[in-house]
DNA sequence: CCGCGTCGTGACAACGTTGTCAGGGACATG
DNA sequence: CATGTCCCTGACAACGTTGTCACGACGCGG
């Protein structure tokens, strides 16, 4: 910047003001600070501007994901970003892949970065630890799981009533004996969506057999291999309900490696690209990531922008696509 | 950190001396400073350290890619991530979906937030522009594209390799109408995987019919309507050569809408989550986004750390998985 | 011709941090 | 006891920028 303000024989100050477009500066030394800058390549440096701009943004906001690489992951970043752009706001992304440390190591490092807003994907079982680092003023807005231990904006869906409906598809046709693959409990959207799979069976006075509840399935992998174990019971499943993307693809692979794709009904959890052409089509309750995202971006641009009214809790309905594989009917009718 | 500084009694610069792990602070000067840190929950402002250090990494990496929720952008990006945490870095990410205005600005944008360093997955035809924004010295890795106009860093595929090794494969059975779709032929990609499309025809002294191939794909519904007029010409191809994974998908759609997903042979180029579970299972030109994106992390990391040695163009082969659609054998044989 | 407002410009301080250097005390050595 | 050395600490300047204020030139009305 000294630089170019001797080239152009002005002062640092007129440079700024030119760099800014700041009224003011008389068009004869404009054009030649504009000259100068252009010669020399010059670049404001965005770091300095910030710290001498009382109360500047940085353009910034962290979003912690669970994994950068899974559909659902990605899907949100995306709509996000679009949002984020409208606001010249560019957005620094992470993997927590479920870990509580990563999770409390990455807030800290974007706090210190001095972020505007964070999204969290939450990977802890209770979040306190952010009312010290939000003392600074950076606003929060959770996705897919509520806050727990603190009182943040959030939004998520309807995982029980998303879980319910999905189940009380599979029961409406006479399955009755259904199974449910269903990630760690500690995660909230599995333990909440177990929930909604009991209450559907409870709803028509039933009850699951517990021999068929199989959670705590971290990968595709854990999922088939489970799936393999259930289809081996005496009395096997003649449907499943998988909690998530992930699952859904484990118990398909282990139900093509017998052959039953078309013998056991299966309704997932979560959409992805290309459900729709699995042979039999996917049934799945989808969550609108594109919706969960730009209600994410809403909320933390309002609250970027200034809005300091109380936490809301926005609460999404997902919707079940009908495609095929929740419509096989029980063997027998 | 003059508040710290004043609740220790101590100075501004032994805060900092603390706060860095610097030596040359007794025990309990130390001792004071820490209470007093925890008390006022002060953060460093990483932007005024930034600043002052001379010629310090601001621990940040832009990353521009095609579309982050595709799964190849996205699992490149997740590769970069893990690799890019090791060295202490946060990833800047951002979509381009295709457009060159996207990429100068935020280069530009980029090289004004003083990034340590840059992924280019490109979307315009030339980079010259690059040259006066790496100027100030900030390196780049190009990948998935080569540079044209600069000379950097790159990591690719071996594209038309790829392509003549996929068409080869249909051409060994027997295939001698095959249809070839592919993206924008602007995009590097898109037209080099036509050249190998071309090439394995030439090995053989045989021609590809120029009916059958359609560039300037942008989607992956022009893909479904332009596989459907294909099949209704009166010499419609028996099989397939999709350039992209978005096309992929176009093509079984519009095969699934015809029944002819196990009439007509399809080979895929780029791989993705349950392609195996498509019936019949998607055969593809895989490339290892995973070693894609640690070798674009590992020059990206060299650059960084002080490596000026020329530029290095790194070409990785694709690998053909072989799961179904693409043995799939020409009607009457 | 004087006083006053307006306009363009620059000097200076400050943002939060750290590199440099100097000062003072404790301790060891001659 | 004088001197030197080491250790700890703080004052100060500087990183690149912008907000504040003051200054001089100019034009206008009285």
């Amino acid at each position: 910047m000294r630089d170019v303000a001797a080239l152009a024989g002005v002062s640092v100050k007129t440079v700024s003001r030119v760099v800014n477009d700041e009224p003011g500066v008389s068009a004869d030394v404009r054009e030649r600070v504009e000259a100068a800058v252009a010669r020399l390549d010059y670049r404001p440096n965005l770091a300095a501007s910030n710290l001498r701009r009382t109360g500047a943004r940085t353009g910034l906001v962290g979003a912690l994901v669970q994994d950068l690489s899974n559909s659902f992951s990605a899907g949100l970043l995306r709509a996000l970003e679009d949002s984020a752009r409208q606001h010249g706001t560019a957005v620094l992304a992470a993997s927590l892949d479920e870990g509580a440390d990563r999770e409390q190591e990455l807030v800290h490092d974007l706090v210190s970065r001095r972020v505007d807003g964070l999204v969290i994907m939450p990977a802890t079982a209770r979040q306190d630890y952010l009312i010290a680092e939000l003392r600074t003023g950076t606003p929060a807005v959770f996705v897919d799981r509520p806050p727990r231990g603190i009182d943040v904006d959030s939004v998520v869906v309807d995982n029980v009533g998303g879980a319910r409906t999905a189940t009380e598809h599979l029961l409406a046709q006479g399955h009755r004996r259904i199974a449910a693959l269903s990630d760690t409990r500690t995660i909230h959207t599995a333990s909440t969506r177990l929930v909604g799979f009991a209450e559907a069976y409870a709803a028509r006075g039933l009850e699951p057999d517990p021999r068929l509840v199989v959670p705590d399935l971290r990968s595709s992998e854990e999922a088939t291999r489970a799936m393999h174990a259930l289809l081996e019971l005496d009395d096997p499943p003649t449907a499943v309900f998988t909690a998530r993307n992930i699952l859904s693809s484990g118990v398909v692979r282990a139900l093509a490696e017998r052959g039953l794709r078309r013998q056991v009904a299966l309704v997932g959890f979560d959409d992805f690209p290309m459900a729709d052409l699995l042979d039999p089509p996917l049934t799945v309750m989808r969550q609108d990531v594109g919706r969960v995202g730009r209600a994410v971006a809403h909320m933390l641009f309002e609250r970027i922008g200034g809005d300091t009214s109380a936490p809301r809790h926005v609460v999404l309905e997902p919707s079940l696509v009908v495609r095929g594989s929740g419509e096989i009917p029980l063997p027998g009718r």
